[in-house]
DNA sequence: ACCTGAACACCGTTCAAGT
DNA sequence: ACCTGAACACCGTTCAAGT
């Protein structure tokens, strides 16, 4: 099962002139315009060529193949969500723990909700091959930061920090996804907002010490 | 986006006859064999038929397209899986809140590490088309019996066992995927198993009350 | 009652030919 | 240096013809 390694899915050559530079924009966005609009299902290299005004072959100049183009499309979703909790994180850096905690949670369900039908579409997007290494990679990115995010809690000292930022990750994108993919009925949305947070909150704290060394009692 | 309803989904006709019934069963069976052996991208019709011993025409007797011979193949396997945690439900009933939390988490990730590589091409059959409904139904099915389990804890009682029981599911289910999807390296599962019970327990025990009606002081 | 397999529409990808 | 689009191999699905 040979996989195209990630080398193999960056476009092909870079634009060296300003039209082709706006064709490959125009290639991208309509890519995304098609996924939006049809579905996955429908996301076709005929049909996004001709909403981008060009012919197959231009196409294929600067996308190797079909997945080199939704890799571009997965990638500049997922780097989006990662900016946003980059930038959460140092906004709740050095704060209490619980407020990290609400904080991170917030920040992931604001993004993962704002907009549901690009999230699902990307779900379904993602699914269709294999982006474990991107996801592996941007993962890893944050879950660095989380940890050092953890370490710098002001009240407690959560005591296996990569762990728990690895958890974290873990917890957070996986219920989300469930629940989204899943149809993502207001009701399941309204209990995700009010419970996921407790379950981040309540994870954290049985896994840290506070502050002047002395442990909490762990609830059995 | 006509999606094809689950009864769509349904074997076009029950066989009548022995060697029809055999038949079905050889689709069945080669169908996964094809997607263990080749994986998803290489799962077609053809092969599938070929495999069987039967031409393309007879699997569409049965079989009313490619989506319904996916959804046979995930039913069984979600089946499976529903039942398990059944079975492990019936067994914590009526033990302390803990125990079922550590118990329940211990069975899913049994189920889904015992064999990864089909926990990781069933997660990449059921991408490649909407089964959110299939999802939906047999995550209700379970969620009924973990809500009537954490009822039944002897030491504590959860405040919303409904909400819990989604909830449990939702990061149980989702956190395994996330780390499943994406490579499932063994320091990975490792963590996993370290933390997934920290995580259910410690937000059952602050989502509960001992039985006694005095209230757990909320780790804030 | 069940099975066959050529035929059809569509897909991803290529490449000789153009500007 | 960039673009075109007919051509190719393969896919899911159908259906007239067989047993």
């Amino acid at each position: 099962m040979a996989r195209p390694t990630p080398a193999a899915l960056k476009p092909r050559k870079s634009p060296r002139q300003a039209r082709s530079a706006v064709t490959v924009e125009a290639i991208h966005t309509a890519a995304i315009q098609v996924l939006l609009a049809e579905g996955v299902g429908r996301l076709t290299t005929t049909r996004v060529a001709e909403r981008a005004g060009v012919s197959v072959g231009t196409m294929y100049q600067y996308y190797p193949h079909k997945e080199a183009l939704m890799f571009a499309i997965i990638q500049g979703h997922i780097g989006s969500i990662i900016d946003a909790m980059l930038e959460a994180a140092s906004a709740l850096s050095g704060q209490a723990l619980a407020q990290i905690s609400d904080g991170l949670v917030a920040t992931w369900l604001d993004i993962k909700t704002e907009d549901i039908a690009g999230s699902r579409a990307t779900y379904g997007l993602a699914a269709e091959f294999d982006i474990s290494e991107l996801v592996r990679r941007e993962g890893e990115r944050l879950a660095c930061v989380l940890e050092n995010l953890l370490i710098s809690a002001s009240d407690a000292q959560v005591v296996n920090p990569q762990a728990a930022a690895f958890m974290l990750i873990a917890v957070m994108g996986g219920a989300v996804r469930n629940v989204l993919e899943q149809g993502a009925l207001d009701a399941e949305i309204a209990i995700l907002r009010a419970e996921l947070p407790l379950v981040c909150r309540a994870y954290l704290a049985s896994s840290s010490r506070i502050r002047s060394g002395l442990a909490i009692v762990r609830q059995a």
